[in-house]
DNA sequence: GCCGATTTGTCCGTATGTATC
DNA sequence: CGATACATACGGACAAATCGG
């Protein structure tokens, strides 16, 4: 439910677009024109419009107009360039997702983990693995770890749905940002047991590690996504921007 | 050299948290204050922003204020959110980089050709092949496909250097977006004969195939980016959205 | 080549709503 | 409750790019 009349007519926009409703390259209505189709101020479509162009479905162009640029990906892909559960991105791509809890323990930071994930030495936490499947397929093992004092009543129930669901529905927090780095790794024999990998087929998967922020500026999850090779897929739009 | 003001605003804020003018975690000068500062409306102010809040260096929390968020990456990081020639990446990285060229040719573009790249079938096309080292060590083998129409006079010798130099300074391109994809695949015996891999060692590399755009709304360019996976780091900042 | 109409880019000032303290 | 801070929205002004006559 679009609370603002930009995130409105942004999403308005772009099922137009996904619908196929502008020609791959044309032109759509002149900012003029939106501004009567949706009874609204400049400001308010340019806004909706700069949306677009961060996703990669439009290009403005001064004194041209807005060109449609949007091309429809065939493949699944795991993620695009917002912040998804995975329960929210299978959903998007229309598969049916599960979740298997491997391991739900609390845990304090010693140096090696205060090192690898950002968090203080002695931090409490939750550490959480889990595998997620895609059509009975295992994908993605994922080695959660969570402030305790951020997240607080975290339990092997609740890490067999949506994590994410409890922190956003339940505790009422608020997302803010994730900083995140694609890099690729050797398997391990956790990976290998659990993703059903082999070897000699492939040696190695990829790997996303990310930090979380909340609303109240605090980083309440490292986490670190290994996904089977062969169904990894990140996407990204890159604008090129004026001055560096 | 900023065009426009919210540019160098953005610039001036960036370069303060990069060199630590604001603490790690707390809250920079209010809007209000940074309009005095920089005597211009509040819109202006808040577009510079919402720019650092993309970076991921902010975040701006209703009723508290603007929150330094910026840590300095330690690694040497490949890619960032926006486009880069290889060129500007060594040296953001303060490395020096250098480029041989594998091979140079026209085609024209086949079935094959065209299904991959996204070029219609029968487009004359330039392909480039090279290799980039950093600090002398191979890294990267760049497969790119040019439109010939849109990049004319490409040679050899510009391959040598930097093409994006040449399509910006001496043909005036504008490029404005370039869509991309991160995967895995196995590597082929060109990578392991240019990267100097192992197969017992890695068997698979990161692959970022990019297609990208010049203001007319053609994409001009197809490349495939093939990474030694020991060295390859992709980052990114997602921020969290109101409604999907 | 010039001129005017159209279109996007930048910037300003103001008003109102909502969250925090 | 009031003060402060960010979020949304409106309307207006001028600049720069594009295009057709």
């Amino acid at each position: 439910m679009p609370r603002s009349k930009y995130e409105s007519i942004y999403k308005d926009l772009k099922e137009k677009i996904e619908e196929g409703e502008y020609p791959y390259q044309e032109l759509l209505p002149s900012e003029h024109q939106l501004i009567q189709t949706y009874d609204c101020s400049r400001n308010t479509v340019r806004r909706a419009l700069s949306n677009l162009v961060a996703d990669g479905y439009i290009q403005t162009l001064p004194g041209k107009g807005v060109r449609n640029i949007y091309q429809a990906v065939e493949q699944a892909s795991y993620t695009l360039g917002s912040i998804e559960s995975f329960r929210e991105s299978s959903l998007r791509n229309r598969r049916s997702g599960s979740t298997r809890v491997l391991q739900f323990m609390e845990l304090t930071a010693d140096r090696k983990i205060a090192s690898r994930t950002g968090f203080p030495e002695g931090a409490e936490l939750y550490y959480v693995q889990r595998l997620h499947y895609l059509d009975l397929k295992p994908l993605i093992i994922n080695h959660n770890y969570f402030l305790k004092s951020a997240v607080p009543g975290l339990t092997r129930e609740i890490a067999e749905g949506s994590i994410y669901n409890y922190l956003e529905n339940t505790l009422h927090m608020t997302i803010v940002n994730s900083k995140r780095t694609v890099t690729v790794e050797k398997i391990t024999q956790i990976d290998e047991k659990y993703l059903e990998l082999n070897v000699d087929d492939y040696n190695c998967l990829a790997v996303i590690t990310s930090q979380t922020y909340n609303s109240d500026g605090v980083m309440f999850e490292y986490t670190q996504s290994r996904h089977r090779p062969d169904y990894f897929r990140f996407q990204d739009n890159a604008v090129r921007r004026k001055s560096s």
